[in-house]
DNA sequence: TTAATCATTAAGTCCATCTAGATTTTCTTC
DNA sequence: GAAGAAAATCTAGATGGACTTAATGATTAA
């Protein structure tokens, strides 16, 4: 359908003038309540009655009648400029975070962590101030900023990612994710306070998704101890290395955020030493100043991370 | 405000575009859309954002991206067309008498008799065909129909009305009131199984208002029995007429459509002969054929005028 | 009957919107 | 890195819709 097809929409322009006609009784006081001529507002309904192809005024005497036609629409009038009204109010309220709706990407195991609380309160705080939640892995976080499908990613570094001094971007950092060693319940290590990474030089590991950053750390962190981990598995989800452990088939490091387990027979054991860890951190463009919804969701994400780094993942300076 | 004040609506047209941008992603594509150029597109919604004074697109590589306004701004577009495709849907239900109001005035004594049980199945039957109801003398409501106030009067003839076969006015009988002789309970003849008028001549006589059918109709009645009443009292209300009765201070004629009383002390006894009556009728204006609606309305009335007048007030031939 | 009020029509003016072409920026490809 | 393509925007000019003025017809009031 063209955009100036008769019925692609009705003026909204048009049903105030029949309001005003409704309200004032004739067409004369209409017009000059709207600073027009009679001619001018005689045009305007005959033209909109000839569009919608219904009666809308009929003879009455020296002046005219409202049909019933008319008076079905004006009912929908009211709904409408009620409803614009609305919008022009909310507008306004965007600007002072009030209203309007964020999207964030965010790391599946960031939800519990950050995310959820962070949701939470913002629900009670700010009724009207929507989150929009959506899972992706660090790639897909940075390619959905780009594209402007979010406003904020929840994500950690990753190989071929932005630099953390990229100019494009703004970051706050959220909680720092220690990762630890699991192993099962009858490794010999598993009972221990700490473990020296060296001492599993020998073991067959089992690692994550390559393109993710525990993989990588995971490897520096055995790079560090002086060997080069025997990756026999791999996986994306961390349940499934957990799964794996449980099963015997191996040892890994798992970040903090994704404990605890779901497996009785799995052990996790800080690793000795200066900790692996994953920097959370929130990121969004930079272009101009942010909306005040986004900067207010930053802020709620800050402070429950804070309260969350308190409780249980100590920063690393 | 004038009416091409900033701010006075919100171009439809533009929400449009805007929600077509937002959907196909570009501006290109959006005017391809809407069969127009790119230029255009660009142009009505830089307009748009100038009236609002708020950004609604933002440079996104070679393309835009909607800022938060324009997310907060569509959510309430959406709203407004499901309104608008109502309003639309609702005009053609009128035509078929499904959707509409239709206003009465009507005799207040006629509501429990025929308007009351008329709007009832309506209501049943025709949820969201409405009936606006008020009540109005004979002269204030053949006012309010002339005025365009209500598309249907319920009422009687009075003097100075208009004429049966005025051709102005479509009418359609509903039922004949029959008007009764009322009477104290010690009264000698409020025992009797009808009561001849001409045995009232000598009492002294309660009329109602003079400009209303019900005196006219005593008075013509008396003088079919060779008298003229000796007024007293006059009064509005039936039920100030009965009080009258009640107290004693005289007798007086009252329409069935007014019965029960509420006294205990009176007695309602018929006329002996042929029996005083107003013709009750529902009228409208005969301009050109009605609304379905009304069609609808005066069709119920018609429907429950029949029922009540085989129960209770048989038409005289 | 005359005058006044109201709505509508006809004709002309003016402004918003559209098209076409040029410009700028950005992304892709060689 | 250069060239080309794609996208948006800007400018200028054309077009159509909306408004005004003036005239007409109908109705009411004096």
């Amino acid at each position: 359908m063209s955009i100036d097809s008769p019925g692609f929409t009705i003026d909204l322009r048009k049903l105030r003038l029949l309001r005003e006609v409704e309200q004032r009784g004739t067409v004369a006081a209409a017009a000059s309540a709207l600073h027009l001529t009679p001619s001018a507002v005689s045009q305007q309904l005959a033209g909109l009655a000839r569009e919608l192809d219904v009666p809308l005024l009929e003879k009455q005497g020296r002046g005219v009648r409202l049909t019933g036609h008319a008076r079905v629409l004006l009912g929908h009038a009211h709904a409408i400029e009620a409803q614009l009204e609305r919008a022009r109010a909310d507008l306004a309220a965007f600007d002072d975070g009030l209203v309007g709706e964020v999207r964030v990407a965010t790391l599946p195991t960031a939800v519990a962590a950050v995310l959820g609380p962070a949701m939470a309160q913002l629900r009670a705080e700010r009724p009207a101030l929507r989150v929009r939640a959506r899972d992706a892995d660090p790639v897909g976080a940075i390619r959905a900023l780009d594209a402007g499908e979010v406003d904020v990613a929840i994500t950690v570094d990753h190989p071929g990612g932005p630099r953390r001094d990229d100019p494009r971007y703004a970051r706050i950092d959220l909680i720092t994710d220690i990762l630890d060693v699991v192993l099962h319940e009858d490794h010999p290590l598993a009972r221990g306070r700490t473990v020296d990474l060296g001492l599993l030089a020998g073991e067959e590991w089992i690692s994550g998704n390559p393109h993710d950053a525990c993989a990588a750390i995971a490897d520096n962190a055995c790079a560090a101890a002086g060997f080069i981990p025997d990756v026999r598995h791999w996986t994306v989800e961390y349940d499934a290395l957990a799964a794996l452990v449980s099963a015997g088939a191996g040892v890994g490091l798992l970040p903090r955020l994704a404990q605890p387990l779901r497996f009785g027979n799995v052990r996790t054991v800080p690793v000795a030493g200066p900790p692996p860890a994953r920097l959370v951190y929130a990121i969004t463009r930079a272009g101009r100043p942010a909306d005040a919804t986004t900067s207010i969701v930053l802020q709620k994400l800050r402070e429950v991370a804070a309260a969350r780094h308190d409780a249980t993942s100590p920063l690393v300076p």
